[in-house]
DNA sequence: CGTTCATGTTGACGCCGTCCACACTAAATT
DNA sequence: AATTTAGTGTGGACGGCGTCAACATGAACG
């Protein structure tokens, strides 16, 4: 399964990387509070404290994982803004959809870059890295207002109002609060016409 | 200042309110993972055991407290629905706002009802007032839809979208996340603005 | 071969949630 | 008024946790 793995017991050969996958694992199935770094170590089967030679503390654990989850959905979101071939509003909707398709598909991700308790203890670069998403994002709207769209209104005032939406539905869509509530999650197809009420084309 | 007060000292008189009282205080300083019974204990003056006199776990006393959070979110909307002389429409728009103006008033009430952790350990009461809560805003919705409002959509998706643009919309307001990423908190003029855009009159 | 450095181990410390037996007090009962 | 009882606070104990420090192992490199 994996070729880094050693013969010997004693050195693991990959544990940061088996910590990063057994925790998200762990946090899915019972939650961050629940993570503890010992039980972590007895699941994979090494000592007590060996975790902590790859991570100085249990929320650098968490900071690093969140940390993979921004790196995810900053490259997606560049990604989508470089492409040539649309339109920006059309950048936007990718945009949108990506953040509210990235958040389902990382669930544990998601959940833990909204948590308080994580990124009081982040690193200025993670923080730094969520900002850059928020500009990237602002400057795209302002230059799909260029373009036409929305252009009577202040940036802000849809920078604020999609932001919200987006959000709403990220968390509308992966939070199991709501699966009572919406007697299921959204479909990817209710997600989609939700948004499109935003992008409208007519200003 | 509490009249409650008895002389002795071993009887606290009031023990079940402070503790409540200086959870929500210690919360809002240090978050929700660094509040610790012995901690509160220690603060208030009493024996490290004597909280569980009041609440038989942890993860009691944060759902104590974000019943009293959605007690109080539930009193208001049905305030605003009961109200005779406003359109259902604008019912809606009230539930919207106090929505919002509920989660910027009592940010630790607001945290705890979006924790997973204390959502997952909460009494089936809890869950069951959160239902009722979103079945009144669904059936408010249903009614303005009746009366002509965006009467062509189907219910299911205007819920969706006023759920998540409003949940979106109390996140941002509330969340210390956002403060750097829109420099400061929307103000209540911004935020009545951005949810205008859901309640246009022309369907 | 020997050194060095990253990585894993072991044991210790103090804090935590929780349980238990016990102490104190107020209210109910006699 | 005396006594019982139920509610509430105390103190000690237990095991689990995060974290630290001292030591062990072995791979990489001279």
């Amino acid at each position: 399964m994996n070729g880094k793995r050693k013969s010997s017991t004693y050195h693991h050969g990959d544990l940061r990387e088996e910590l990063i996958k057994e925790a998200i694992a762990t946090i899915e199935r019972t939650g961050v509070e629940a993570l503890s770094l010992r039980g972590l170590a007895r699941e994979i089967g090494v000592s007590h404290s060996a975790p902590m030679r790859h991570f100085p503390s249990r929320s650098a654990l968490l900071s690093a994982i969140a940390q993979h989850g921004v790196d995810a959905l900053l490259g997606s979101a560049s990604k989508h803004v470089g492409r040539s071939d649309l339109t920006n509003l059309e950048k936007l909707r990718e945009m949108a959809k990506g953040y509210v398709t990235w958040a389902t598909l990382n669930p544990v991700h998601h959940m833990l870059v909204r948590n308080q308790d994580v990124m009081r203890h982040a690193d200025e670069s993670l923080r730094d890295q969520l900002n850059a998403y928020a500009r990237l994002h602002e400057q795209t709207i302002a230059k799909a207002q260029a373009e036409g769209w929305r252009s009577d209104e202040p940036t802000r005032a849809v920078f604020l109002q999609l932001t919200a939406q987006t959000a709403g539905l990220a968390l509308v869509a992966s939070d199991p609060i709501y699966e009572t509530v919406f007697q299921g999650r959204p479909s990817s197809q209710e997600i989609t016409s939700a948004l499109s009420a935003c992008f409208a084309e007519v200003s």
